[in-house]
DNA sequence: AATGGAATTGAAAGCGCTTTGAATATCATG
DNA sequence: CATGATATTCAAAGCGCTTTCAATTCCATT
């Protein structure tokens, strides 16, 4: 059933049953119920082609996700941030179109996307720390929201992100007034944005604090469960180990976790930890004292937000940048504690 | 830059150009050459809407991921399948339409789906154990694959699945050949097809071996890290605790291995693990001998399998299914051992 | 009854592409 | 040199919608 049918079916012209269905006021209360019922009798739908080339919008948003070349990863928050902002299109009536693109052909890509039309706008996913994405999306010309931020990119843009710096800035300010001088920091990827950021703010606590930040006390990489693990190991190996970590994803910390466990270290009180949470719902923990004392922030709220702020920006064409901060909750769980004496230290094995 | 400008600048007709980037025969090598390079020179893509409304075809897909309405969590694994998926389309030039869908509005999504044109086929994913949406996609005669299986619905579809039944079945024989008589199951949310269909290997193993199946033994729900923990701990509680467990995701065996570690029993000897690994980029233990003991069969694989059956079944528009079942792999890892003998037992607290 | 404005409705063009059916150019052949 | 086959090219219709501009209807006024 199209347009032309459900037309001839009511006896009116194309053009009125468009306008009745679309809210069109200079049509009659009467003909538009009865417009509307038929519409309903035999669910009539629009054909999202058809329209989307009368009026030139799409009404779909892309996200592009960037795969790595080398280790070929799919973050699992994705799936959370775009939970959200699935969430924000379905209430709008867009849909979303995604796709995971190897960072060598990302320009032709977004290119591609523009100018065959199929999207009004995008959500830039992992942005790193100069990333060549936003001037190249402002050249295009496409509408594009942020999520994260790229410092040094020296172009205006709208984003959506946590002050990841002031958050690790006051994890390790947690540490060390429990009185920890080793911290170890276990990262995101070199490069990411985020990492940069939640580095520097690792960096400026110590400093303020006249401790000297060791190199060897921080850890780069995929935040996977094996990188926790890996890295939370070695450095506890060291002749002089951390008595705790900062850790930047809840799933790096299960392998902290784990490593912990190996050697037979108490988490809270032989070793703290403090993890970056995103809040995902398949690691969150419920009700009482929280697992991990945490610096949270829902990314699946972020992703909500994006969408939101992308489709604001879509709809009032204007190019004025739109940019929203969130901070992140600190909250204390039961893997800190305070310095342990070294009476209280253990010999390992 | 449009077909239209772009015939126009050749001093072609819109045909001919149409028809040398399509690659149609009727077309001199000459011409094709010279309208290629315009193409490119211009950077022209033809827009989708256009092309879609002429051709009929929106060469997208959809994947619809239901999302419950209680717990509102969106399962990692699915960045997983839908990374693998998008490999297969990215190839095929066909675009990714990802909406989220609680229940409750779910028949209504489908055909709006399915009559608006947004998708020329679709993706079922997290099928129920009798699930309402094969036979309504049957009805509605949108292509469709499913991710998994729906048990008792009496209708032939296509399908991508691994071998739960057998998985399970396997590893429970394992894990009695290794002595344990107490086995406690640890599965997903009741109801959906997966879960049921491992209940049922896990079944078969015991009963095969006269041992009888404790329902205290088996415990459903989201495969969260809190839901491995909080049945773990429970069963390991209780007055004749399981010596093993058959846990249906790797994200609940983290919470089984914080139960054990929280009450100083030792995976791999105190207490067994096998869990079904879905070989997730973010889970996976690279090298050396696996922390858990598992059934394995890559979720990312499976998707990219869905994908091209998918976009076959489009391709060929023929409607008989097409099926394909995987077997999962056996691993030893660290997390199982032979059944501790009583003398070996410890108190417990 | 004639008039003009407001309220409704409709015909037709256009969005950018594909594709049918017709037209033209090209060429080997008798 | 005409002829028919073959290789190329094109004009125009059509995909299903929106939207401009024009037409019609309806009323309150004069």
């Amino acid at each position: 059933m199209n347009l032309r049918e459900l037309a001839l079916q009511l006896g009116l012209s194309q053009t009125t049953v468009s306008r009745a269905l679309n809210g069109y006021p200079e049509v009659s209360e009467a003909t538009r119920k009865r417009v509307r019922d038929a519409a309903d009798k035999f669910s009539y739908r629009p054909n999202t082609r058809a329209k989307g080339l009368a009026t030139g919008r799409s009404m779909a948003v892309g996200h592009v996700i960037p795969v790595s070349d080398q280790h070929e990863m799919v973050n699992p928050i994705f799936a959370d941030v775009i939970a959200g902002a699935g969430e924000a299109y379905a209430e709008a009536g867009y849909d979303l179109v995604l796709s995971l693109v190897g960072a060598r052909d990302e320009a032709a890509f977004y290119r591609d996307l523009a100018s065959r039309g199929t999207i009004d706008g995008i959500i830039v996913h992992g942005p790193r720390h100069n990333d060549p994405r936003l001037p190249l999306l402002k050249e295009i010309g496409l509408p594009f929201l942020v999520h994260g931020r790229s410092s040094l990119a020296d172009v205006s843009y709208s984003w959506v992100d946590v002050n990841n710096r002031s958050a690790f800035y006051r994890a390790a300010g947690l540490l060390l007034d429990l009185g920890h001088r080793r911290i170890g920091l276990i990262n995101g990827l070199a490069g990411m944005d985020f990492a940069v950021r939640r580095e520097d703010g690792y960096r400026r606590a110590l400093t303020e604090r006249g401790i000297h930040v060791d190199p060897d006390l921080i850890a780069e990489g995929e935040m996977t469960e094996a990188h926790g693990w890996a890295s939370a190991r070695e450095m506890l190996s060291m002749p002089d180990p951390p008595t705790a970590f900062l850790v930047s994803s809840i799933i790096s910390a299960f392998g902290v976790r784990r490593a912990a466990a190996e050697q037979d270290i108490a988490l809270g009180s032989e070793l703290s930890v403090v993890v970056f949470d995103d809040d995902l719902s398949y690691f969150r923990s419920d009700g009482g004292v929280p697992q991990f004392t945490s610096v949270r922030s829902s990314v699946r709220e972020a992703g909500r937000m994006a969408a939101e702020m992308l489709l604001d920006i879509i709809r009032e064409g204007s190019d004025e940048p739109r940019q929203r901060l969130l901070e992140a909750e600190l909250t204390i769980g039961r893997s800190t504690g305070p310095v342990p004496t070294h009476e209280g230290s253990k010999t390992t094995g």
